[in-house]
DNA sequence: CGCTGGATTGACTCGGATCAAGTCGAGTGG
DNA sequence: CCACTCGACTTGATCCGAGTCAATCCAGCG
């Protein structure tokens, strides 16, 4: 079975094959959770890494009135805070969307697989940064895009992670996301985001129906958005 | 001289003399800028780690269409990125606020200091766990609290970080941020940060004025903001 | 085959943006 | 020492994007 997590990591940069081996070991014995299961929650005291083998997950708060915040979107090949055992407490939940296979790895474990391959270090260091990078694209979009254009630049963004673990295709992928989750991750009302994607659909730009995004007129869905893809690193950086 | 740098980090966990030392000497040539003088711009390779010794400073994103978004504030204390080095260019822009004293540790300096201290290594993930804690609480006050609601937030942020580097008294602290720029935090217009703020004020929780924010009934503030300091984690994880 | 949770659409309201004038205060140069 | 200037702050009037409330609609499923 494909491992989502090596491949994550492999688009950081090279990793030999005895690091491959170490990743796949230490990933080997996930758990199976159910969709809209807590795999932590505001408070608690954080445990082991969590590492998305399989499905998808999501970040977020819930204020005292009840509103949801969605702050990040976990797919495949994506973890968790890495130092997240030095809090004494969780400062939001993590909670699954769909049926997920999920790796827990130890703190001493991954503590172990970072000092003893440069390269996985590297890697993950570099998955952080990325992370930040998107936690800052979401500040920009809810402080100064217009709502057309936060949902196509979070609908390039989603294509894009997705297409660099290989899960999807040229034009379309599997995006099991509810309107009311990605209102509540955009700052805006299911209602309203509804007529936002009627209106990427009637312009042609993109299609979201039953859990499967379709991306008709790339170019026109980048230029809605004011999508600049740098912020995603993929650009490696020649030596270290 | 107070080393904020130094004392930040001591809010995180013990820190022997030889470690504090260790930071003092690796901090000890700062350069100085002028106010509103960018330290790196969006695109640019990054170089070594900025540390702030004195003054503020604030990352930000300027769109296409010209408008700029605050994405965080550093104030004296405050360091961008540790991994920064690992980067081909930089995803958004730091600049300095007012005249400021900036530390620039170099990558391998960084390093030994991290290697040759476990305290040390402790400290600065803890603070980068923060840094990103801000930033989940930045994006939900974008997406779900009222303007309002948003500024009260913001002010209970920036005083109780200023409080933990002692630059705060007891009710007020020296707040060098213009309405223009703070609307750029927040995702409004500065007219209606300004009319907010009025608002704030008639109703006697705070009142900033001249670069120096008086918060004039701080329950009332925190009642305002829904204000949770949960976030910035500043009760430390017994043992390790 | 009816139930249920998501998706869709319409009517109405309102928070915050926009546009347009001022006002205030700290420098600066005569 | 005072007039001038420039940037930051205030305030008022108007407009519109997005929220709210309230019905449906529809697909999957027990």
């Amino acid at each position: 079975m494909a491992n989502r997590f090596v491949d994550k990591l492999r688009g950081y940069g090279q990793l030999s094959p005895d690091v491959v081996d170490a990743l796949a070991q230490a990933t080997s014995r996930p758990r199976k959770f159910a969709a809209k299961h807590d795999l932590i929650r505001e408070g608690d005291r954080p445990g082991p890494v969590f590492v998305m083998l399989e499905g998808w997950a999501y970040r977020y708060k819930i204020l005292p009135s009840g509103t949801r915040q969605v702050l990040a979107y976990l797919m495949p090949g994506d973890c968790c805070d890495l130092n997240i055992g030095l809090l004494a407490e969780m400062d939001h939940s993590i909670q699954t969307i769909t049926p997920a296979l999920v790796a827990m790895v130890g703190r001493g474990e991954m503590d172990a697989l970072m000092d003893g391959h440069r390269g996985i270090a590297k890697a993950m260091y570099m998955a952080q940064l990325v992370d930040e990078s998107i936690m800052r694209a979401w500040i920009t979009s809810m402080g100064r895009r217009a709502s057309i254009e936060r949902v196509a630049h979070l609908m390039c963004e989603l294509y894009l992670r997705a297409r660099n673990i290989g899960i999807a295709s040229e034009e379309a992928f599997a995006l099991p996301l509810s309107q009311l989750l990605l209102a509540d991750s955009l700052g805006m009302t299911a209602v309203h985001l509804n007529r936002v994607l009627k209106e990427l659909r009637v312009a042609g730009a993109m299609t979201l129906a039953r859990g499967s995004l379709v991306i008709t007129n790339p170019n026109k869905l980048i230029q809605i958005a004011g999508f600049d893809e740098n912020y995603l690193h993929r650009r490696l950086r020649d030596a270290a």
